[in-house]
DNA sequence: AGTGGCCCCTGGCGGC
DNA sequence: TGCCGCCAGGGGCCAC
């Protein structure tokens, strides 16, 4: 499911793609519904002919800039995907959106249609909704523990929360709150400052590892996350998530399962108390 | 402010 | 082999 490192290394292999400094020659919406806010007709008529300046992200989202103002914003939500394959190689039954540019085409794939697309000339109007980077270097331990101290949400809910925090989904948050020792159904306004630093330490540590290791890809099934049709790696990191009822890695108690904002979540009930936690 | 329910959508999987 | 029903899951929206 596509988080921060998932996107993150989509916005890389695109940028080595070639792509940037190209104009959009053609464009076929093959699913109306990847198209946000407007009619593909109208999509299609508006970025035609336009020019990729630069990709990046903000949050979950993959953000193109396009000449004329225009920039495209995409969520991929649960399982969609980018890849760039020539004009005449094979297509996949799940391409939903498809730029053509003189280089290549440039296909977002989507098997649960849960992506979407968004072309606007004022991409803060979404992003301005979005909560600090993690990797902000504003975002510092204390204020932090500030922004928790003032939430009386389980600390998993407020992680999930893209206005509280931008870019982690549900694979993160649990591996996260693992590895800062923290239960997750813990009020985040009960964290003292020593846990919220370490949870801000692990939030960093656990997603740099995951960018470092191309994402998580689980299972083999045609909706799981793959950038250009590569697999990540992070999968054979993970402590808690798909490791329910197996023994913690670090204390061997039973991984337990439970649900936290109707989120699948594991968690070690012996490394994570719902206690405070002093000794980690 | 917080929680819970529903919806979108499809492949995968367990059960029979 | 095959059909049926259920589940996962990000985020938007709504009710309490």
């Amino acid at each position: 499911m596509p988080e921060l490192p998932e996107v993150e290394t989509t916005v890389r292999n695109l940028a080595r793609s070639g792509l940037i400094g190209s104009i959009v020659t053609e464009i076929e919406v093959l699913w109306d519904g990847s198209i946000q806010g407007e009619r593909a007709e109208h999509f299609r008529s508006r970025l035609l002919g336009r020019r990729l300046r630069a990709i990046s992200r903000r949050g979950k989202y993959l953000w193109f800039q396009f000449s004329g103002m225009q920039h495209l914003l995409v969520h991929l939500r649960m399982s969609g995907s980018f890849r760039v394959r020539g004009w005449s190689e094979q297509s996949d039954p799940y391409e939903r959106v498809l730029l053509h540019f003189d280089k290549g085409v440039l296909a977002f794939r989507d098997v649960r249609k849960f992506g979407r697309i968004l072309l606007t000339t004022n991409p803060e109007e979404v992003l301005r909704r979005l909560g600090r980077e993690p990797f902000d270097w504003e975002l510092t331990p204390e204020l932090f523990h500030a922004l928790l101290s003032k939430r009386g949400k389980m600390v998993k809910a407020l992680l999930l929360d893209q206005t509280f925090l931008a870019g982690l989904g549900n694979i993160y948050t649990d591996e996260t709150l693992y590895r800062a020792g923290i239960h997750p159904k813990r009020p985040g306004n009960s964290l003292l400052p020593e846990e919220a630093y370490r949870l801000l330490d692990a939030i960093r540590f656990v997603l740099s590892a995951a960018i470092e290791n191309g994402g998580t890809s689980l299972g083999e099934g045609k909706g799981n996350f793959r950038s250009h049709d590569r697999p990540g790696g992070y999968q054979n990191y993970l402590q808690v998530v798909q490791h329910s009822g197996e023994p913690c890695p670090r204390c061997n108690t039973l991984i337990e399962r439970t649900t936290v904002s109707q989120r699948s979540t594991c968690y070690c009930p012996q490394c994570q108390p719902f206690t405070h936690n002093p000794q980690h």
